[in-house]
RNA sequence: GGGGCCGUAGCUCAAUUGGUUAGAGCAUCGGACUGUCGAUCCGAAGGUUGAGGGUUCGAGUCCCUUCGGCCUCGCCA
């Protein structure tokens, strides 16, 4: 075999003359009878190979057969293209190499799709077919520069943290079921029957245990999962850069942190990231935003407008404010341009989905140099109201003022989308722009109506402020938390806090929680054993790798920047996971398949309707 | 569990109000060609319109069911 000793993105004017070998994929090939061009393609680019009979008779036969996507080694010359020759669309386009010596390592079939250069063609591909045949979508440039970024980013923080003393330390994948938060896998134990592990949503306890191990700085790039279904930035199985430091503040944690991030942003994309980051209060996100990962890219804070509203003609508000709910709204620079079909159907349906029962406009319009509403619900207010609402908003001529009434949940989760749909659609920000805010002070619990008891915001083991541990006991609401999320142009890409390393805090989160003693020591009993024997302040952090990778891509779909995705129903195209198992597997685990009507194979086939010993 | 969009040749897409034998570009196969680089030129082959059922003289098109993909609400401490 011709052993390689040059890439195909490597050879330039200045290597004219030299003797080189190259192998790779046949990208392209132009065959003129006489002369034969063949494009090679490895991972860091494309040469051209040329192919001449008088030169090398025996070479030119051989390549005249060569397909796509066959893979050939070339040993050749590098020349320097004639004048006129070059081609400016490669970077190794002033030089071609001459073939000596040539040999096919490996025929291929006609690959299902094609394997284009251009950057923005594999999303023309259908997706469905791009995960069945992974290994041709993975050839293509663009995918290789994710893949390449995704293992950059990673080797910085191992860099990163190894600089700075962290231990990278795996923790178990067979862990211990905890049923908060979201829905387990789990997987069966073969050595104790009716057991059951679960795979780690995350290493939040392990992590912490380490801490009381006396390993003070951890850190891990570490598989994730939960069962919950995907969307376009969530899959079930997931990597999280996980951190854990011990003796050590939110402001510890935030600095270690921001660092590694501004050094990432720094070294993939050239992006300066000031630090330290702005830090916002979950209270004015929640305030000016509507979430708690606000995109700052623009500014279109939103406003509640209750107090004006109170005092407008319209029973829509009248009677949603009497029944305690809110008036907020945003206003849309240049939103005049919506025509009222695009109010009243297209923007309307889209706040309905986040359960807003309608959404109040109106446009602003310059007349006779004074600023004044029409359209919409513009008639029941009045000139005055109009001019309040003008100011609230600092609303200019042709933008759109869009109000919705609820209740105050239901009024930020519909108007903090409908925010960001509206900046996107009227091109408000520079999208390749970046925007990082902390967000802090977060409240430590929120109240859960349906299940009569408090709820943990991020999870029950984050720290209260100290100030507010009072509250404990008589405003437990009001308690803020030692917690921080860390947020890119909406997107909340890491998040984590200061622990509780005191057992007695702990135990009275968990009565908070209305987790009983037996349930604690049942589910944590090991975690809270620990903290008695001498558990250091700590605390630390979770990003989502797989986020960050696609925020460096400039990708909005979480399998690009994921060599083998899974697909909206959790399934793997190119392997065919989940599949179902021997009965001897089954046997050897104790376990039965259940097989309800719903989840037995259709098609009425008389041989598929043996007995079923398993049948309840 | 709910809502929405989509599925036509290997790929990307067409196909008038339901109307003849479902077309085109690329890819593939065969041929020609000394400088191409999205090679070009000539020719060929390529289809269960995701699947099943229905309405109709007639269905890619309309209706129902179903499979699959994507987006989304719920869910994701």
């Amino acid at each position: 075999m011709l052993k390689r000793t040059r890439t195909c993105g490597q050879l330039r004017l200045s290597d004219a003359g030299k003797k080189v070998v190259l192998a790779g994929w046949a990208h392209s090939y132009r065959d003129h009878g006489n002369l034969v061009f063949i494009d090679l393609r490895d991972r860091e680019g494309l040469t051209q190979l040329v192919f001449d009979p008088e030169i090398q008779p025996q070479a030119h036969e051989l390549a005249r057969t060569v397909r796509c996507e066959w893979v050939i080694a070339a040993r050749g010359v590098v020349r320097p293209r004639g004048e006129g020759l070059e081609n400016p669309k490669l970077a190794t386009g002033q030089v071609e190499v001459v073939v000596g010596e040539f040999e096919i390592l490996n025929k291929a079939k006609t690959p299902p799709f094609e394997i284009e250069l251009v950057k923005g063609q594999a999303e023309k591909t259908n997706e469905e077919f791009r995960l069945a045949n992974r290994y041709i979508d993975l050839r293509r440039p663009e995918m290789q520069q994710k893949l390449r970024v995704r293992h950059r980013a990673a080797k910085i923080t191992r860099d990163y943290f190894d600089q700075l003393g962290f231990w990278e330390i795996e923790t178990p994948m067979l862990a211990k079921s905890t049923p908060e938060g979201a829905r387990d896998f789990l997987v069966p134990s073969r050595l104790h029957g009716n057991s059951f592990y679960a795979l780690p949503q995350s290493p939040q306890l392990f992590k912490q245990i380490l801490m009381v191990g006396g390993v003070e700085k951890y850190f891990q790039i570490v598989r994730c999962f939960r069962d919950e279904d995907p969307r376009a930035d969530r899959q079930a199985e997931f990597t999280q850069i996980d951190v854990e430091m011990s003796f050590a503040d939110t402001d510890d944690v935030i600095g270690v942190n921001e660092n590694l991030v501004a050094k990432i942003f720094k070294e993939i994309l050239d992006v300066d990231v000031a630090t330290p980051m702005r830090r916002m209060s979950y209270d004015e996100a929640v305030a000016d935003y509507g979430v708690d990962r606000p995109d700052l890219r623009f500014d279109m804070k939103l406003k509640d407008i209750s107090a004006i509203a109170r005092q407008s003609d319209f029973k829509v508000f009248k009677s949603v404010l009497e029944g305690g709910g809110i008036v907020k709204g945003v206003c849309a620079p240049g939103g005049g341009r919506y025509t009222r079909s695009d109010i009243e159907k297209t923007l309307t349906d889209f706040v309905a989905d986040y359960g807003a029962k309608g959404l109040a406009w109106c446009k602003v319009r310059r007349e006779n140099d004074e600023l004044s509403l029409a359209g919409g619900t513009s008639k029941f207010f009045s000139p005055d109201l109009q001019r309040q609402l003008i100011e609230r908003f600092e609303a200019k001529d042709n933008d759109l003022l869009l109000l919705v009434a609820d209740t105050e949940q239901i009024a930020n989760k519909a108007l903090a989308p409908l925010r960001c749909k509206l900046a996107g659609e009227l091109k408000l920000y520079d999208p390749g722009s970046f925007e990082f805010v902390w967000i802090v002070d977060f409240p430590l619990f929120e109240w859960n109506e349906g299940e009569g008891r408090y709820d943990s915001l991020h999870h029950p083991f984050t720290a209260p402020v100290p100030e507010d541990l009072g509250k404990l006991e008589t405003d437990p609401a009001g308690i803020r938390s030692q917690a921080y999320d860390i947020v890119v142009n909406g997107s909340e890409i890491g998040g984590g806090s200061i622990r509780i390393h005191q057992p007695p805090v702990q135990q009275k989160v968990f009565d908070l929680l209305n987790i009983s003693r037996e349930q604690a020591e049942q589910r944590f009993g090991f975690f809270l054993k620990a903290l008695e024997y001498g558990a250091p302040p700590h605390g630390g952090i979770a990003f989502g790798l797989d986020r960050l990778v696609m925020l460096l891509t400039g990708t909005d779909n979480i399998r690009d920047v994921i060599a083998f995705p899974k697909t909206q129903r959790g399934q793997c195209l190119l392997t065919d996971a989940p599949s179902e198992v021997d009965q001897k597997q089954l046997d050897e685990l104790n376990l039965r398949a259940q097989r309800h009507s719903h989840t037995t194979r259709q098609g009425p086939d008389p041989q598929e309707q043996r007995p079923q010993p398993n049948d309840a």
